[in-house]
DNA sequence: ATGCAAATGAGAACGATTACCATTCGCATG
DNA sequence: CATGCGAATGGTAATCGTTCTCATTTGCAT
């Protein structure tokens, strides 16, 4: 039903390596689905793997061009990386608690195509984000 | 037809002093609509005006919080700033040569809000931008 | 003209990320 | 299964954008 891990990495033209395993792992498994470096080197730390820093910055960046994830580039200053499922959606954060959900909408998305087309431009990617407050109650974590 | 600088800075809580009033005029009537804060400073610098980097920064998150200039966080890590002119839109960078264009879809805006009142959120802001690449001749300074 | 709070500038400090480099590891080979 | 080589790792230094600190200067009301 799933690749064997080591599958995607070779695949990708990278060895399966303890470190890469575990951190795909993470974002398999895990319980967070978007994650920083920094969240992910200290999960890793969490669970007793002994992993460097550089390393995780380096392994998500090979992910992230191996298509294995996906780098988003919220408000804060910092990267944060989500498992890439081959489904394109774009993301509302919470400014209260940070919780970030996904969405789609694909009257938003085809309007893009037409700006860009009319504007004469060739779209590579885009990047959308909605900073706002949960109203509902399952906003419970604060900042 | 134009207020006069310093009403702008009076009306923000803000001494009108003379780094805050060149920086204002550099966005008013410098050629580049869109700066960051380093490209801030080489400009006045290249005019011989002496402005701490430090106070650059500074001057430019006060503006932002006054209204003054907005503030983007496109790809690449660093904060471009552009005059605040009351008009809300969107903007679609140029991989190749890094022209930032503007554009706004009253579609994708409306759509937007649903979105947002589907899932339970109050929007208090969004950030879209299109990275794409110039298919006309317009794409001539390269990278 | 005078004084004081606000603003400035130079450089230190900072957080996120990358570079460097000696050591270790994955893996193909005999 | 021992061996070897290049890729990968991890600790640390370095870098980049940005913010902080603090002594000095400035705007502006008096």
């Amino acid at each position: 039903m799933d690749e064997t891990p080591p599958e995607h990495l070779k695949s990708a033209g990278l060895k399966s390596t303890l470190p890469r395993l575990k951190i795909l792992d993470l974002f398999k498994s895990g319980s967070e689905r978007h994650m920083s470096a920094e969240e992910v080197y200290k999960q890793l730390l969490a669970v007793g793997e002994n992993v460097g820093l550089a390393t995780v910055y380096r392994v998500l960046t090979q992910f992230q061009q191996a298509g294995l994830l996906v780098r988003h580039n919220f408000e804060g200053g910092k990267s944060v990386f989500e498992l890439n499922e081959g489904t394109h959606h774009d993301h509302i954060v919470c400014l209260q608690c940070g919780h970030v959900e996904e969405f789609y909408d694909s009257a938003i998305e085809s309007r893009q195509k037409k700006v860009a087309a009319e504007l004469g431009f060739e779209i590579h990617d885009h990047s959308l984000q909605i900073y706002a407050n949960c109203t509902k109650t399952k906003c419970p974590n604060k900042r």
